[in-house]
DNA sequence: ACGACAATAACGTATATACATTTGTCGGAC
DNA sequence: GTCCGACAAATGTATATACGTTATTGTCGT
C-alpha cells in the first residue's frame, strides 16, 4: 500500500532508486550513520552507483518525505535528529510526560535481574534471540503519587550497553528512547482491574479501572524490548493523533 | 518533517508537482473522485498543466507512496479503495471486527435525534459548524452479547446525506467509514468504571473495567463526527501497529 | 464462436541536461 | 581584525527523451 523499502519488505529492490534508498536506510537504522551525520553528496552517490543525479535525488527525496533525512542547500544532506513520534501514537516517555505537566518525577526500581528466557515461553525466547534478558520492574511517580507500574524485558543481545546501565538512576524507557532507534512497534491496549499486588504498588483499590499498555518494539526485525505498563485509569489517558503535522 | 501537501499545511504549493498533487488530493478528499475512480492519464494531466510527463509522474508517485492512489499499467491510475488503517491505529469498524472474528453482529439504535448543538457546549457548536447535529446512541452486539456502547454526534452540515440514512439498519460507524473520507483523527483512550446506566446497557457489573475511546474526525479541517465508545475490558482490546507494512 | 496472438496504450525507470535557489567560504576593502 | 560581497557548491525543480513492462484490446484464423 504505502511505498516499501527493502528493510520493510525483506524483498530485494528491483530498481536502482530503491536500492539506494534501502542502502541509506540500513546505514541509518544500524547506527552506522547516527543522527546529524552528513550522508554523501548527490554527486558522490551518483559516482558510487554509476547512475544519474536524478536517480539519487529520487531516492533521497523519498527519505526526506518520510522524515529520515533533512537536506540543506550548499551544506549537504543529514540524518534527521529526533523524531519522537515516528508516525502517530507516540511511545509514551513517562518521565518526559510528567515533566511536561510540571510534576516531580521519580522512578523506583523494584526488581532488576539478568536471566535466561523462561523455557516454556516462546515469546521470551524469541525476544532474547539466543541471549539473555534484563528483567525490570519499576514504579513511576508523579509528585510522589504512583503513576505507572512497569514490567519490562530487554533483549541484551540487541542492546548490550543496557547491561552496564544503572536503571535505578535513569528510567529504562527514557534511556531506551534516547539511545536505541526502533523501526517497528506493536501496542495492545486494554482496560483491566488490577490484582492485589498491582493495586498495592499503585496505592489504589482493586476497584479502580486501569489502563494496561503492552508494547513490543523492534529494530530492523530484531526484537528489542517488551513492556507492560499499568496506569490508574483516573490518572492517565492515552492520546493518538493521525493526520498531517505534529499534533 | 514528513512531506506536506497543501491540504495539510494550508500554504499554497510553490512548485508544479506539489500543485498537481494537492489538486488531486483535493478531488479525492472532497469526494469528487470517489474510491475506484480513474484519475486522468498522465498524458492528460501533462496537457492540462502544460508540463512534462516526469512532473506529473512525480506528483502521482507520491500519492501512490502514501496509499491514496493505485496504478495499473495499461489501465490507468485509480483512487485507492479502502485504507482502513490510514497510518497505524485503525479506526475500529466494530461491525467488521465482529465479522472477522466469526461472530454474529447486531446493532441496536437506542436513540436518534436531529438537534441543534447545546448552547453551552463550545465543542458541539464547533462540530456543528452552523448546522445541526445528528445525535445517536447505540449498542453493538457480538453474538447477542453487548460489546460496545456508542454515543455519536454527526455534523449534518458536513455529511448531509446522513440525514436520509436509517441507522437502525446500518451501523453509523460502518457507513461513515465506507462513505466519508477523513483526513485527521484524534483519539483519547481511557480506562473507566462504567456508571449504572452504562453497565446495564452492556449487561455487566459496574465493577468491570471498561475501555473508553473518544474520537474526533475531520475532513480537510472540517469536523465530521465525535464518538465515544465504551467496551467491556474483558471483551475488547485496542491494537496499534507502527512501522512498515500492514500489520 | 472462440482461442491464440499481435498491436498498443499506459505506467515504470532511468539518462542527460538546464537553470534556479540557497548558503558556506574565501578574499579583499576598510 | 572585521565586515561584506562575490563565487562556488550543493540541493530543488523541471524538460525532453528513451526504452522496458504489463495488461487490455482487437484481430485473425480456425
Amino acid at each position: 500500500m504505502t511505498g516499501k523499502s527493502r528493510l520493510e519488505t525483506g524483498a530485494p529492490p528491483q530498481n536502482l532508486h530503491e536500492q539506494i534508498r534501502s542502502d541509506i536506510e540500513e546505514k541509518i537504522f544500524s547506527g552506522t550513520w547516527p543522527p546529524g551525520h552528513r550522508i554523501p553528496f548527490e554527486h558522490e552517490l551518483m559516482e558510487q552507483y554509476g547512475c544519474s543525479r536524478m536517480t539519487v535525488n529520487k531516492a533521497v527525496s523519498e527519505l526526506v518525505r518520510t522524515g529520515l533525512i533533512e537536506r540543506k542547500r550548499r551544506a549537504g544532506s543529514f540524518v534527521a535528529k529526533p523524531r519522537l513520534h515516528m508516525a502517530a501514537l507516540e511511545i509514551p516517555d513517562i518521565q518526559l510526560e510528567v515533566h511536561r505537566r510540571g510534576g516531580a518525577y521519580r522512578c523506583d526500581l523494584l526488581h532488576s535481574a539478568v536471566r535466561a528466557p523462561a523455557g516454556h515461553s516462546d515469546e521470551e525466547r524469541e525476544l532474547a534471540s539466543g541471549g539473555r534478558l534484563l528483567d525490570l520492574h519499576s514504579v513511576h511517580f508523579f509528585d510522589n503519587q504512583p503513576f505507572a507500574l512497569e514490567y519490562r524485558l530487554l533483549a541484551l543481545s540487541a542492546v548490550p550497553e543496557a547491561a552496564e546501565m544503572d536503571f535505578a538512576v535513569e528510567a529504562p524507557g527514557h534511556w531506551l528512547l534516547q539511545h536505541v532507534p526502533w523501526t517497528k512497534a506493536e501496542h495492545h491496549i486494554q482496560a483491566i482491574s488490577p490484582n492485589k499486588e498491582q493495586a498495592e504498588a499503585l496505592e489504589i483499590s482493586t476497584a479502580t479501572a486501569c489502563l494496561a499498555v503492552s508494547r513490543k518494539t523492534w529494530r530492523i526485525g530484531e526484537p528489542i524490548t517488551y513492556v507492560r505498563q499499568i496506569f490508574p485509569g483516573d490518572l492517565y489517558e492515552l492520546s493518538a493523533y493521525f493526520g498531517p503535522g505534529q499534533g
